[in-house]
DNA sequence: CACGAGTGTGGGAACGCTTCCACCGAGCCC
DNA sequence: GGGCTCGGTGGAAGCGTTCCCACACTCGTG
């Protein structure tokens, strides 16, 4: 049986190709009658526009590009990425549309501006980017966007609501009796970073123990030298919340060839829930971060201009393993 | 200025859009002097077929599938995995298609029989497969897969020259005045694990020192757990080759925690040369691994039928660092 | 020297969609 | 009430390919 094309939903809902194509794409004048019609004869006939097709007859293209806004290209190879690449890729698939994955390199203003100009271009999935980055998506990209992150209102965005994960994590540890509870964080230009402290802050003010964050880049090496750092500066140290697994995993590393023991002495904490994190010498205690509801959500709305949402945050729930 | 058409070519090159078509696509019979002022006219109008016009008129897809084959789905996310997909999504993007990243799952053989039947799939990259994936590829998708790594002669392959690679490093430690030389391989389904055996195998033979291999997961935790098996088991070792950087890392790390020196106790090499093997503690020792070229070409290969070499190597080079 | 059997070539109809244009009625103003 | 505009609609022309078919040729063959 061939695939349903648009001429077979105009058809079934007794309207025009033209008519079923404007409720399709959601633009011009249709009235209310014919939309319901045409939604029904789509739902009924599980139509699913041909790409090809499409970006024949606009000139425009289809796909969804995974744009890495970090000032390094190491992020690429990130895991969390990767999650972000295979939920994206899995949800554009059912609209038969291709990803590509991209570093928007040193210049992330010039990168945008040709993703604007590329008309083969459907959508722009924004990943582990800097508010400069987010500042400078053009004006013309912006409807063509969607940020897996925190964003500033301009940027739809779709993110977890880490602050809601990093205040249960501090509040379990300091549940548990600790007192000293260093915030691993990441970079600065990490919008995601800045929050992941305010959540901490804002905990450990309301409890009147001391407020203690160390940064570092999000790759496990970085977070053995942070811990490492944050050892050194504050030697009464009990417990150690990142804001990233990977960050988790480098400390607990560095921490046991320090002789140190996870938790007894220190407490450690992550957040993503990552595969690896269940793994880990200790297993480790995290937040869930749904990456694939995330990407896949915002990859729907990217591909179905109809209905975008602005704004949507997904809950974060802690799981407790023993490294806290 | 538009992109230039088919018509644009043919015009120019006096033939018949036809026959343009044929010489682009490489199938049918063309004369010789036609093809060469086609390919002429292509190179000099840079003329790149539009996808989607393409997938209309043939009904087939453009989409390139980087394919996982391995049993359980943690490899989406390893470092490898991202440079196969954005190198070949790189590659992809210069002919307007997009890439799919995906699982085969528990049960490769109807993930594959379906991509042979979905006509949305242009070619199929595939990484990190067992001989019975490789064998499970239906006739008809042979034409249109590569894979990433060793193959079996029926699949076109595009790999590292891997046993070049371990031979050198382990001639590198054995020269290095090693004596008890430990290789930490793959898990047993990936060929190149056996592959990279093979190698060390030989080289230890013609040396006269003992053969010692404890096979481990690609991921680093897995590699601190082998290298503290092999250290249980032959604790005079004094060199650890692992087949890949990830796994290597796991093993410094242990190394550490355990209170052994690297290089001082013991050395130790990867394969790959990822970016962070740079960064590691102590740097390491590795061999090059061009994936992103070796992707590249493959993905070339897949979206342009006319000239698909059925095997190549890429070489693999060892990079001297501290760890070794 | 007519005959099929190749080879090379061009014409033209799809492919499924967007988009421009023309149309029709209903409401509104002067 | 004749002109508007304006929401709503359908018709039809492409978009750049592929692919099928028909048409020339040029051979070897009977």
């Amino acid at each position: 049986m061939p695939p349903t094309t648009l001429d077979d939903v105009a058809a079934a809902a007794r309207v025009s190709r033209s008519t079923a194509s404007r409720v399709v794409r959601g633009t011009g004048p249709v009235s209310d009658a014919a939309r319901r019609a045409v939604l029904a004869a789509v739902e009924e006939l599980g139509y699913v526009p041909h790409p090809g097709a499409r970006s024949l007859a606009s000139g425009r293209g289809e796909r969804v590009v995974v744009a890495v806004g970090s000032p390094s290209a190491e992020l690429l190879g990130d895991p969390y990425v990767a999650r972000v690449v295979a939920a994206a890729s899995r949800a554009a698939d059912t609209q038969g549309v291709g990803v590509a994955l991209r570093w928007l390199g040193r210049d992330p203003r010039d990168e945008l501006a040709r993703l604007a100009r590329d008309p083969g271009v459907g959508g722009v999935l924004l990943v582990d980017y800097s508010a400069e980055v987010l500042a400078s998506v053009p004006r013309e990209l912006v409807a063509r966007v969607a940020a897996i992150g925190p964003a500033d209102g301009r940027v739809p965005s779709y993110d977890v609501d880490a602050a809601a994960g990093i205040t249960a994590l501090v509040e379990h540890v300091l549940a548990d009796g600790r007192r000293d509870v260093v915030m691993l964080t990441g970079p600065g230009w990490l919008p995601g970073a800045r929050r992941a402290v305010e959540a901490y802050e804002a905990v450990v003010r309301a409890a009147g123990v001391p407020r203690r964050v160390v940064a570092a880049d999000l790759t496990s090496l970085a977070g053995a030298q942070a811990a490492r750092e944050a050892r050194r500066r504050w030697p009464g140290v009990d417990a150690l919340v990142a804001m990233s697994d990977t960050l988790a995993v480098g400390a607990m590393c560095a921490l046991a060839e320090d002789g140190v023991r996870v938790p007894d002495d220190v407490a450690v904490t992550g957040f993503d829930d990552q595969p690896f994190a269940e793994h880990s010498g200790p297993g480790l205690t995290t937040a869930t971060h749904p990456v694939e509801r995330i990407a896949a959500a915002a990859t729907a709305a990217l591909l179905d201009r109809r209905r975008r949402d602005d704004q949507r945050t997904f809950p974060s729930v802690v799981v407790r393993r023993t490294s806290a």
